[in-house]
DNA sequence: AAATACCTCAACCGCCGGGAA
DNA sequence: ATTCCCGGCGGTTGAGGTATT
């Protein structure tokens, strides 16, 4: 633990370290009777040798009654992967899209789980990545193409703040959006320290997944004009189909619901009831896209009418690869989702909007 | 069984931005 | 305009647990 001091709590001796069973359970009866309105007053009104800090934090981390304990699920893997390729280490921002999670616990995911297995992942990769920026960076205007089609942004300080709630799901679609989106998502392997999706895991056709989409005659020759043929034909074949209209994503709102397979994800709202109807442009499947809100209506190429009850369509492939991913590298998770090798998934301990705290006193659940 | 290495994650630190005084 | 307070965030630490030797 740190040795330091905060501000605020230079004024008073302050309890440090972990929390006892009766500091929580004071706080957990403050807060429910009254709310933890200013949290520099919280101490002091709930009777505990803490800064308000510490309460906050102990609060939002570890007993809000909404959190959602226990391993993270591979659908919750693959979001917050996609989700960092966009927003980098703005765990805060990750969070507020999986339900029930906390940016620290989003954070320790990574930095303990993720982030070591992704980098194993990739050192395989190293080698034929060398050669393929070498060969793309010969290519005129290679550069700002290639950022063109990457759909992933791993530096966060590129995104405006303004944008970082504009997340899109990898909305599956029939109808490929407008010339000027980005629609291939260029692969990651070869971007040294990105996740890599292995284009043998994302063929569809092994788990019945609806054909996937195939650039019009005009993208793919946009294609061939722009990038080298083995990125086009290695990124198209990414695209994951689910016969939907491209759908908004609203600030605040969680993203799970398109990595859940919704026979068994029952507490969390539908992708369809979580959309007031405005929907647009939403591209690549891997990665999320960070778009500029527009007007539905600007956009003839999608389908305004269409609704999203068909967007439950997981990326199956996508959360397949991730499970792979778990499973190889985490034989010591207690998780038995993650070690599942069939892409039937593991009910989450969910039975509505929020989950009880496991480790909430009973007296606070029977007050 | 004991020692060591490794891993997880709760909690803290320090900084920042917003708002009030 | 400046200062102060507060909430929020990302980075980091280290205690405790687990796996390995």
């Amino acid at each position: 633990m740190g040795h330091g001091h905060h501000t605020c709590c230079n004024k008073q001796k302050v309890k440090r370290g972990l929390w006892s069973p009766e500091e929580d359970e004071k706080l957990i009866r403050h807060i429910t009777a009254y709310g933890h309105g200013c949290w520099s007053a919280v101490p002091r009104l709930a009777g505990l040798q803490r800064c308000g800090k510490s309460c906050r934090l102990r609060w939002i981390n570890y007993l809000r009654p909404d959190l959602k304990r226990g391993s993270f699920s591979p659908q919750e893997a693959a979001l917050i992967i996609d989700l960092h390729n966009i927003l980098g280490n703005k765990w805060a921002q990750i969070a507020k899209h999986l339900p029930g999670r906390t940016d620290n616990e989003v954070k320790n995911f990574w930095n303990s789980s993720i982030k070591k297995k992704l980098m194993a992942q990739n050192l395989s990769d190293m080698a034929a990545v060398s050669s393929d920026l070498a060969a793309i960076s010969n290519l005129t205007n290679s550069r700002s193409t290639f950022q063109g089609f990457c759909s992933i942004n791993p530096n966060s300080n590129l995104i405006p703040t303004a944008q970082m709630d504009q997340i899109y799901i990898p909305a599956a679609q029939n109808n490929p959006p407008p010339p000027g989106f980005d629609q291939v998502n260029f692969n990651t392997s070869l971007l040294p320290g990105l996740p890599s999706f292995p284009i043998s895991s994302l063929d569809s056709s092994a788990y019945d997944l609806p054909p996937a989409w195939t650039p019009s005659e005009y993208q793919q020759s946009q294609l061939i004009d722009h990038q080298q043929q083995f990125i086009k034909q290695e990124e198209t074949s990414m695209f994951i189909t689910g016969g939907a209209a491209p759908t908004q994503f609203s600030n605040q709102l969680p993203l799970m619901g398109a990595y859940e397979d919704t026979s068994v994800i029952n507490g969390l709202p539908k992708l369809s009831e979580m959309t007031n109807g405005n929907h647009y442009g939403m591209c690549s499947s891997s990665a999320l896209q960070v778009l500029e809100p527009v007007s539905a209506s600007g956009f003839s190429g999608f389908h305004s009418g269409l609704y999203a009850s068909d967007m439950q369509v997981p990326a199956v492939s996508h959360i397949q690869f991730i499970q792979s991913l778990m499973s190889a590298f985490n034989s010591s998770s207690s998780s038995s989702s993650s070690s599942s090798p069939s892409l039937s998934m593991s009910p989450l301990p969910c039975s509505g909007p929020f989950l009880l705290n496991p480790n909430q006193p009973s007296s606070w659940i029977n007050p």
